[in-house]
DNA sequence: CTCTTATCTGAATAATTGTTCATATATTTA
DNA sequence: TAAATATATGAACAATTATTCAGATAAGAG
């Protein structure tokens, strides 16, 4: 017999209505690329322009290193695109999913 | 002189055009919430449905006391709300504002 | 070809964070 | 009052992660 539930046929429902694991677990991971001052920055300023690695750094005070391994990872999780220019590398976002949650977060924090 | 810039007039209208520090932390801040495989159920639990702390942790296959710790985590950043009820503690989804940013994350997590 | 510049990369470090375990608090029941 | 139950809490531990630093590519300039 399984542990005392106090609400056995609620919860039972709900578990049964779950996500999957997987779906929910890749949920969380989108949410964790935007849970990072230095990368929501970096989307905000995209948010304005297209822009590269080293006029990134200037405008978030970050080193052009830690810029580009942020990029790196916005560029894996499909937030971000990149398009080369002799040694420049340009950024910008990848679509407006990636507006979309950033307005809405940015709602949510003016209301704390 | 400050270091060179590629594209001083472009950066330099960005970075005046730059959200403040605080705001852009707060935001990370409520990303980083959402974050979370453990949390991410926890939202979508609730977001079915009302439940006290021993559903959700059945519902997350999780301990009490790791619901707990996340739950006062949730309701810091006001994502939850709860009221108790005896010894029971039930919890709900605070706003709606928590469900768009829930489902618009979902969405992108699709299209991954 | 050589030098400079823009970006990238890997390893190391420091800091943050989620879970567990033991225990505490609060409330109901016997 | 004593026992049982639901939840909360603090410390410790393990795992993850952002940055730095040194150095590697890649491309243009001299």
């Amino acid at each position: 017999m399984g542990k005392d539930l106090i609400h056995e046929n609620l919860a039972k429902q709900v578990k049964n209505k779950m996500l999957s694991d997987d779906l929910l677990f890749d949920i969380a991971e989108v949410f964790k690329i935007f849970g990072d001052s230095t990368r929501i920055k970096i989307i905000y300023a995209l948010k304005l322009s297209e822009l590269c690695v080293s006029d990134l750094a200037f405008i978030t005070n970050s080193s052009d290193s830690a810029i580009s391994h942020q990029l790196r990872i916005l560029k894996q999780a499909k937030l971000v695109k990149s398009r080369k220019e002799g040694k420049v590398v340009y950024y910008s976002l990848k679509d407006d999913h990636v507006i979309k949650l950033f307005e809405i977060g940015c709602e949510h924090a003016h209301e704390l």
